[in-house]
RNA sequence: GGUUCCGUAGCUCAGUUGGAUAGAGCAACAGCCUUCUAAGCUGUGGGUCGAGCGUUCGAGUCGCUCCGGAAUCACCA
């Protein structure tokens, strides 16, 4: 609608005025409550072009609107607002049209449509998932979603940051303090088997470094001369050099890790395309650092250790492999790309990775064109903010992070006890109860993480996230869920049919406040895309049930005697329902057909 | 110190490319179930949009300067 005014409004001021005006300059926007109108254009930016006041513009504007689209049937001018009056049938016109678009706001793939990498999720192998990881699959999936949606083809990737110093502690804590326990032996979950292996490590590296600061030691070395993490190191040679047992050990411990994690990816409701691992890319990383470096794009210093030099573009040098020539995380992300980019072409390349490392990106970005690769130009860095508890940041030595499965386990439950207690759910087999008690306790969550701007860094608050009221997102299920059951009475008794051919229904103004909102769905998931932003798309599902619960409290559908009403108010409960369900998908929250 | 990001109601957050009198939820208080699911709906109170200056018809939004907070600037990943 607003695209079709805006259209008007370009053409009224070519005819009128014999002027050209930019897009920028034709402002269309809801009309605020407290005016009579529908939609509002702001004439200012047009007065310069017509040479005359807001106010005069503004009236042959909308003269021009009334007498040449059916759909506008009045204005009035406020100062410099033009307020337009859209004629009430008009939306019931526009209602059956969505609705009898069966994909009504999806952009289908097509010839012109970009390729889109996403990568997401990156965990490391040396311990389980936590908050902060829940963040960054919940934003990566949901753009995802946001991007198909919006016609683009999306490859969802993960690279598996599987080894480093970082695995080899672990690997070192293993071999020399378990006695050969596995996950298995302990009924332990893999990831979190591996982790305490980490955390032990750390421990006993504390140990060995204080005892050398009170043989005389300086504090600052002390950690990086502790013979723990001097094995460590070794330990990395040794596996970078392909030695049989370490190769064999790092193995059987990455797949524990493994097994881990697809039960966490599983029961978060997150997919990929295709994994990648570091083991693989930090070679190709590698051999493009060393070519690059023949071709005198990077310096090597009397170590050996190779750098490259951003000093041009007012960053510093940066280490691109160590003196002993073992890669380092740039090594291998330059390897990835260049992977990624051969694999398939793509036109943009999203990172989804907390904003702690926009430095590496700019590096990585810049180090890529550096190296003659043109198409780092379509790497983006999808930066979003840290997860903080009420208390402060998550520390792992304090014990204060959030383990991803048990707070996915703790949402469930909550929202086991919920329904419960509302007396939801009766009559519904153990099966179902437990499959829709995890919808809920899952769509709460991913709800109260995605309805937040990436970019700025979030408190968890345990309490409010379990909340089910109010903006959340058992309120949007709820809603859906009750539009279900509308529905499902309709088709039962047969009261009514949405796919009915109706007279012309003039709609009420509640009703039209709903039809607005679905008609704002389809730009609104382009406008979603563009910015990158899962918060657009929750805000929206909030405002339309919001909206619908409205109406729904207001008028009976089913109850209503006039038939054409009666089948029209369906008809906008099923699009809404559609609407509401396509929301939630494309923010990775199931809508559950009851609750 | 350099760079980047953030600062809106007691709390958690919205606020389109600058537009009219800054909005929700939570918490508090007061109401609404004989009717399609009350996880809902209605109402009341709550604000120097961190501060100042500037740009302009118009600034929460843009620019500059300060204040406060976060991240980063590793031969960690």
């Amino acid at each position: 609608m607003e695209k079709l005014l805006r259209s008007g409004v370009k053409e009224a001021v070519k005819t009128i005025y014999g002027a050209d005006a930019d897009d920028d300059m034709l402002q269309v926007q809801k009309t605020r409550k407290e005016f009579e109108g529908d939609y509002t254009l702001v004439v200012f930016p047009l007065s310069k072009l017509s040479r005359r006041g807001p106010e005069q513009t503004a009236g042959e504007i909308g003269e021009y609107l009334v007498r040449t689209i059916d759909a506008v049937s009045g204005y009035n001018v406020i100062k410099g607002f033009l307020n337009l009056v859209i004629a009430p049938a008009e939306w019931d016109r526009r209602l059956s049209v969505m609705h009898a678009e069966s994909d009504y706001g999806f952009t289908k793939p097509g010839p012109e449509s970009e390729t889109v990498v996403i990568e997401y999720s990156s965990p490391n192998t040396n311990k389980p998932l936590h908050l902060g990881h829940i963040r960054n699959n919940l934003l990566g999936y949901s753009l995802s979603r946001i991007f198909a949606a919006a016609g683009n083809i999306v490859i969802r990737t993960n690279i598996v940051n599987d080894r480093g110093i970082h695995i080899c502690k672990s690997m070192l804590a293993w071999q020399k303090y378990s006695g050969g326990r596995t996950p298995e032996s302990e009924g332990i979950k893999g990831d979190h088997f591996v982790g305490d292996y980490y955390v032990l490590f750390e421990k006993k590296l504390k140990e060995q470094a204080e005892e050398l600061i009170a043989a005389g030691s300086e504090p600052e070395t002390a950690r990086d001369n502790a013979p723990l993490m001097q094995e460590a190191r070794q330990m990395l040679v040794k596996w970078e050099a392909g030695d049989p047992g370490t190769v064999k050990l790092w193995q059987m411990m990455n797949s524990w890790v493994y097994e881990g994690f697809d039960v966490t990816y599983r029961a978060l409701g997150v997919e990929f395309d295709r994994i990648y691992y570091e083991s693989d890319t930090y070679k190709v990383g590698r051999e493009i650092v060393l070519r690059s470096l023949e071709e005198g794009h990077l310096i090597r210093k009397e170590d050996g250790s190779v750098w490259i030099d951003l000093t041009d573009d007012k960053l510093d040098q940066k280490l691109l492999l160590r003196s002993d020539g073992t890669a380092v995380y740039m090594t291998q992300d330059l390897g990835t790309a260049v992977i990624r980019y051969n694999d398939y072409h793509f036109d943009h390349h999203i990172y989804v990775v907390g904003n702690e490392q926009n430095y590496h990106f700019q590096v990585l970005t810049l180090a890529l064109k550096r190296m003659g690769y043109e198409w780092a130009e379509g790497l983006h860095h999808f930066s979003y903010g840290m997860v903080e508890l009420p208390e402060g940041k998550m520390k792992s030595r304090e014990g204060t992070v959030v383990d991803a499965d048990d707070l996915v386990e703790e949402m469930t439950a909550t929202a086991t006890a919920m329904s419960q207690e509302l007396g939801k759910l009766t009559g519904y087999s153990e099966d179902e109860k437990q499959n829709i008690c995890r919808q809920i306790g899952l769509g709460a969550l991913k709800y109260y993480i995605l309805k937040v701007d990436p970019k700025k860094n979030m408190t968890f608050n345990p309490r409010e996230s379990i909340d089910f009221n109010g903006n959340t997102g058992p309120f949007i299920q709820y809603t859906y869920a009750r539009i279900r059951s509308v529905l499902k009475k309709a088709e039962e008794t047969g009261i009514a049919d949405a796919s009915e051919v109706t007279g012309i229904v003039i709609p009420n103004p509640k009703e039209i406040s709903v039809i607005k909102l679905l008609d704002d769905f389809h730009p609104l998931v382009i406008e979603a895309a563009r910015e990158m932003s899962p918060a657009l798309i929750a805000n929206y599902c909030y405002e339309l049930a919001r909206e619908f619960n409205q109406f729904y409290h207001d008028f009976s559908i089913l109850g209503e005697e006039n038939k054409d009403i009666r089948n029209f108010r369906l008809r906008l409960s099923e699009l809404t329902g559609r609407i509401l369900e396509k929301g939630l998908w494309l923010l990775g929250i199931e809508a559950p057909e009851r609750m």
